[in-house]
DNA sequence: TATCAGATCGACT
DNA sequence: GTCGATCTGATAC
C-alpha cells in the first residue's frame, strides 16, 4: 500500500530514514512506472545537525520547501550535475528529510536503462544518489512534488525488515559538519548490492 | 562582488 | 587513486 502523508509528518525523522529501507519508491514520470526497493537512506535533522540545510532556521530559495510540512519532495543540484531526491518530513516549520541514496530497481528496469543511457543493467543504474534521480527520471522540476502522489510514492510491501539486516553508520561527504558527521544516521540494506559506492 | 567548498559520478592513470 | 564538470549558498572583502 502507499504510504501517507501521515507517515512522513511523524517528528522523529532518524526513525522514519530506519524504517524507509525496504519500502519501495515509484515514479511515473511522462506516463511510463519505474520504481524499487530502498535500500539505502540518511537522515537530516533541523535541530543539532550542522549536515542538515535548514540547519539554524537557514531559509533561502532551494532550502523553502524544507519549512512546509513532511511528505513533500526536496530536489536540488549538487556539483552543478546531479539531482539528490530528499523527502521532507515533520510538521510544517520543522524542516526535517531524508536523503535516499540507493535503490534495487525492480520496475521499469528498460526505462531507467534509456534515461542512464546504459546497455544493460549494472550496479550503476541506481547505487548512488545522483543516479538513481536519473534512473527514475527525477528532477529539480519535481522540487516541492507530493510524494503520496500520483508522479512519486512509496509503497510497504510488508517485508520483514529485521534489525539485523539494517547496519547504521556515520553519513557521507559531510566532514564539514564537523562532530555531527560522525552521526550514525546513514541506514543501509546489508548485502545489498545497490548501495551507493561512496566509502 | 568574489571566492570557495560541497549530501557526486565517471573518465582516466 | 586522482581529477574535472559546473551550480548554489555561505563567507569574506
Amino acid at each position: 500500500m502507499k504510504l501517507p502523508t501521515a507517515f512522513y509528518q511523524r517528528p522523529d525523522v532518524v526513525r522514519i530514514a530506519r524504517e524507509l529501507v525496504g519500502k519501495y519508491l515509484f515514479t511515473r514520470i511522462d506516463g511510463v512506472l519505474t520504481g524499487g526497493r530502498i535500500v539505502e537512506t540518511e537522515a537530516y535533522a533541523h535541530i543539532g545537525d550542522q549536515a542538515c540545510h535548514s540547519h539554524l532556521g537557514r531559509f533561502t530559495n532551494r532550502t523553502k520547501v524544507m519549512y512546509e510540512a513532511g511528505g513533500i519532495a526536496y530536489c536540488y543540484l549538487i556539483y552543478g550535475r546531479y539531482t539528490l531526491f530528499n523527502i521532507i518530513t515533520n510538521e510544517a516549520g520543522k524542516a526535517d528529510a531524508v536523503l535516499i541514496r540507493g535503490l534495487e530497481p525492480t520496475e521499469g528496469v528498460a526505462e531507467m536503462l534509456l534515461r542512464r543511457g546504459l546497455p544493460a543493467p549494472a550496479r550503476n543504474l541506481t547505487a548512488g544518489p545522483g543516479l538513481l534521480t536519473q534512473a527514475l527520471g527525477i528532477t529539480t522540476k519535481h522540487y516541492g512534488t507530493d510524494v503520496s502522489g500520483d508522479l512519486i510514492w512509496i509503497e510497504d510491501h510488508a517485508e520483514r525488515m529485521p534489525d539485523e539486516r539494517l547496519v547504521a553508520s556515520p553519513r557521507v561527504g559531510i566532514d564539514y559538519a564537523g562532530l555531527d558527521a560522525a552521526l550514525p544516521w546513514r541506514f543501509r540494506l546489508k548485502g545489498s548490492p545497490w548501495v551507493s559506492p561512496a566509502k
